[in-house]
DNA sequence: CCAAAAGTGTTCACGATACACCCATGT
DNA sequence: ACATGGGTGTATCGTGAACACTTTTGG
């Protein structure tokens, strides 16, 4: 097979920046380093991109590797391609955020990578740059939820409004008015209330929902602000 | 120095949408590839990525290579990473859309690249997934330029409200009100009034204003909609 | 004097915000 | 009975959209 000559050839990692919500707080969730350099740091997950998969397709399988979950919410983001990043050899480093539902993954939890779920706000020092990289998918998540109803991803199947309320003030580090809060989010038809009432929080009681599934893909590139002033947020 | 064993290493190159406006309608640059395969053929002007460079570095180079320009606008969209998408070789492509002040351009034009603008409707066939790239291109440019303020990119200097309005209607394929449009414009407050008017394209003629780059660069990153309903543009 | 494009103000409607009370229940 | 969190309605304000006439001047 012809190539092109007189090129550099270089390594493709994709890095996963995997975030949870526990219904209290966001998190992240890391791996101890299996191998030198930097061995036992802790670290995103990530792996080298395989000569018949697109980075889509590897950043789905490390993810699969790690949580066990298949079909997970990914976006790219810019990549990472300082010469000396890595110290051991150039690579170019295209880092994927991913939402994933909590309770979906801990039953699945693979020991092989020593991984553990952090608090985003009680993150330790990461290897390399994937300290920027979190940083990064944060302004990121920020923007794109801002702008469309992706959180929802981060739910377990059924969720309260409350649980909902305090997954956007927690991204957006505020809080909001749950009158105004519940009618734009109901007002937008994707929720489907339950009959049952999640009793673990609340006396009363808080009123379970489903996201109407058809109308949640419908919409979801779709233009949905849940939350007010959002130029406020986003840089 | 140690290495990552067992790993495949893979080009990357850096592909570039060029994008300008000439008063009345965008264009793209586009060049005659030099080499084969699909020699002369029309592509995008791109690049492998070099040892000691970072993409954005690289995707600079190469618009310098071709225009000349430089500090020129970029921002980087979704790699394309098909295992096949280059028959020659596997190429991981990262794609950079660049907005550029088509009359800064004119003189400096290389002949080295057989390089041409084409109107964005009246595109030749592209080699590879280029075409694809241009599509990428043209809908993030849309998404961007719809929450921010980044299209006086593809102006000169001096240039009239008229022409503004032109670059926003033909980027959405729409019309505005010319008094909503102005009224929302002027009142982010970038614009300066200068005493000359541009006779070109009417008789009574335009005032031609320039750019406050001061409050320019502050509000870069700003969240300032310039056209009614934003959502109706966005995917 | 006429054609062609530039420039400008007001009204209206809707969406966004601010705000306070009652409800259900477990202890 | 009371403490705790859940749920709901209204009044007001401001932003965004619709809309038409006057101005300038080259021919």
């Amino acid at each position: 097979m012809m190539k092109y000559s007189g090129q550099t050839r270089v390594l493709v990692a994709v890095d996963c920046i995997i975030f949870g919500f526990d219904g209290e707080n966001f998190k992240l969730l890391l791996i101890q380093r299996g191998f030198a350099p930097q061995k036992q740091k802790w670290s995103l997950m990530g792996g080298f991109i395989q000569p018949t998969e697109s980075l889509e397709v590897g950043a789905q399988r490390v993810l699969k590797q790690l949580t066990g979950l298949e079909g997970v919410y990914l976006e790219q983001i810019p990549a990472f391609s300082e010469p000396n990043r890595d110290p051991v050899e150039r690579t170019i480093a295209v880092p994927y955020f991913a939402l994933i539902d909590i309770q979906k993954y801990e039953a699945q939890l693979s020991t092989e990578y020593h991984a553990e779920w952090f608090l985003l706000t009680e993150m330790p020092n990461l290897i390399f740059d994937h300290q920027r990289m979190v940083e990064m998918a944060k302004m990121r998540l920020r923007y794109k939820a801002a702008l469309h109803p992706i959180l929802f991803e981060l739910l377990p199947e059924k969720f309260t409004l409350p649980k909902l309320q305090t997954l956007y003030e927690k991204l957006y580090e505020t809080t909001f008015d749950k009158r105004n809060f519940s009618r734009k989010v109901l007002s937008t038809g994707l929720l489907v209330r339950q009959e049952e009432k999640d009793k673990e929080s609340s006396r009363k009681g808080a009123f379970y929902y489903k996201l109407d599934k058809e109308k949640y893909y419908d919409n979801f590139e779709a233009f949905l602000k849940f939350i007010p002033n959002p130029e406020k947020f986003l840089i």
